[in-house]
DNA sequence: TTGAAAGCGCTAACAT
DNA sequence: ATGTTAGCGCTTTCAA
């Protein structure tokens, strides 16, 4: 990585470090035009690229913005890096992206410490109980400056965040499909250490037990495609077909959601001839998806931007909230 | 993004900052332990945490890999990106992502290279007409001792590829299906000046001609679930619904062939009852698709897994093809 | 084995 | 308005 440095540049435009730093890389103090032209030609001529890492060592300031995310194929965490990113580009800020699996989060944020990112986005699922190696990486990471920002519930002291009512999601899609006259109900959720499939399954059963009824069946597994495939066919084994027939399931998310269609389905049961599914989420493949799934939409792309926003903005650390909202369509 | 710097620690363990950088960042000189203990004792009391800038600007290499895709949302990219990150990760390198929603890469690329990435992994899709500017910007790029890789198709010197048979599968998939027995087809696909789009296409008609074949209609959008939605409501339009029955459409990648089956069946008709659909990718949302979508399968994790080995190898630069693999399921 | 010191490329006081 | 120069935090050669 040698390249044409600042001074070079300098040298062949006759010219001082500063003048050259001054007419290249932004400055309040702005030379005459015509000795600016000569820098400019010199740069031009010679292709000088800034180096950003000097920059940064000599403005401690870098003009990164790390996001930590569980999984990037993942059309839920993809679509909050969009937003994201579209956010941060705006800014002419740069992405650092870490895809975790779930358990290196600590060392995503060690290296974004070490890379001095401006602001630390964390995506990443909060499992419940927060690894105290993490949380004082985090803060350490903040008592040095720089700004964290925790999408899915605030869980971390002085960070921003946006949060997402997960509670509420549940008990409002579970009441209103009581509310549709469904009284047999049963629950797929993903691991319960992960704060926001637990606190959609806590949504689900408040909504259930405010009406008096009680779920026939409850399964956990992975909170992902797979998992929804095989906490469908769990279902079907611990019930036999026919007490899961007029089921209504509700499933931790979207892309569990269609993973349990296509288990019922694979065990010759129809959704919504034969059971009903709901999810969370409304990630943008649903949109393809038939039967048509009800769910909870949750502006993704938006909570990025927004995530981003709070980052990057300069006055004090903020916190939104995000509540969801309901989307029926054919699947139950 | 003030922080605890390396001759703190080192004053602090009463030793010079050759050698607490040697003890804490690595080296072939390994001081004696009971020195080392010391200045360790010393990081971990303080909270040193390293200045990944600084110690590029020492190393001159940054440990940075910068990717550039399209539209991080989309699966087919969000696939390659999660392979290359978890390539990346295992050598504890940190990605750079940009999403260039089509125009802008070489505004990313300029970003990577000021960022001094080790190197560039293009999985944008690519234009058949490339920006020369672009093409200076990373030739200079690979001047300066960066290393790039395109994914695709090789179209820049003295880089390294992974180059996808986009040709062989559209040939491939059609052959299959004239074999198949079918022989009114239609093919939707993206704009022509993608190369991976184009190349499809005259894979398709390549194989149509040989056996004799013509297509009853071709029409071309956006390369995305809402192109493929539209290009099947033109279709219908083009020739109505009579004519669309019967037909097999080969549509120019998976995504775009979900909205295009949405397309057919908001307007009532059903694959693969009325007509018949296939795709390219095999994206892996596809797995809870029904009907199951025949493709052509390209192991998007591993292409970027394999990109980014080449971009992280240190020798010689590498090009390696991927022949796709047809998957026959219901839709055609 | 350990330390002193010269950079790495750039910015921002401070001088002129 | 332009130039000089002292860092920014670290690595690495060279001496001791």
């Amino acid at each position: 990585m040698s390249a044409v440095t600042l001074s070079q540049v300098a040298r062949e435009a006759g010219v001082s470090l500063a003048t050259a730093s001054r007419v290249l890389n932004g400055s309040d103090r702005r030379p005459a035009e015509h000795i600016a032209e000569r820098v400019r030609n010199a740069a031009e001529t010679l292709g000088y690229v800034a180096n950003a890492q000097a920059q940064a060592l000599a403005r401690s300031t870098t003009g990164l913005v790390g996001l930590v995310v569980h999984d990037i194929a993942d059309p839920y965490f993809s679509s909050i890096a969009k937003g994201v990113q579209r956010r941060a580009r705006a800014d002419r800020r740069q992405l650092l992206l870490a895809a975790t699996d779930g358990t290196d989060q600590l060392d995503a944020v060690a290296a974004f410490a070490a890379h001095r990112t401006d602001a630390i986005i964390m995506a990443g699922s909060r499992r419940r109980e927060i690894d105290p190696r993490l949380l004082a990486e985090l803060t350490r990471y903040q008592k040095n400056g720089g700004r964290v920002v925790t999408i899915g519930q605030a869980w971390l002291e002085g960070a921003g965040s946006v949060t997402i009512d997960n509670r509420g999601a549940g008990a409002g899609l579970t009441d209103m499909l009581i509310r549709a006259g469904r009284t047999r109900f049963a629950f797929l959720g993903g691991p319960e250490e992960l704060a926001s499939a637990a606190e959609r399954r806590a949504g689900f059963y408040w909504a259930l037990e405010r009406a008096g009824l009680t779920a026939e069946a409850e399964l956990t597994e992975g909170f992902n495609s797979q998992g929804g495939y095989e906490a469908a066919r769990g279902l079907l084994e611990r019930l036999g077909p026919d007490a899961v027939r007029g089921l209504t399931v509700v499933v931790g998310n979207d892309v569990m959601a269609l993973g349990a269609i296509a288990g019922f389905r694979h065990a010759g049961l129809l959704v919504p001839d034969d059971l009903w599914v709901a999810g969370f989420d409304d990630i943008p493949n649903l949109r393809d998806f038939s039967p048509g799934l009800t769910t909870v939409r949750f502006p993704l792309e938006q909570i990025g931007e927004a995530a981003a926003d709070i980052a990057l903005s300069h006055d004090e650390v903020r916190i939104q909230h995000v509540v969801g909202e309901i989307v029926r369509r054919e699947s139950a």
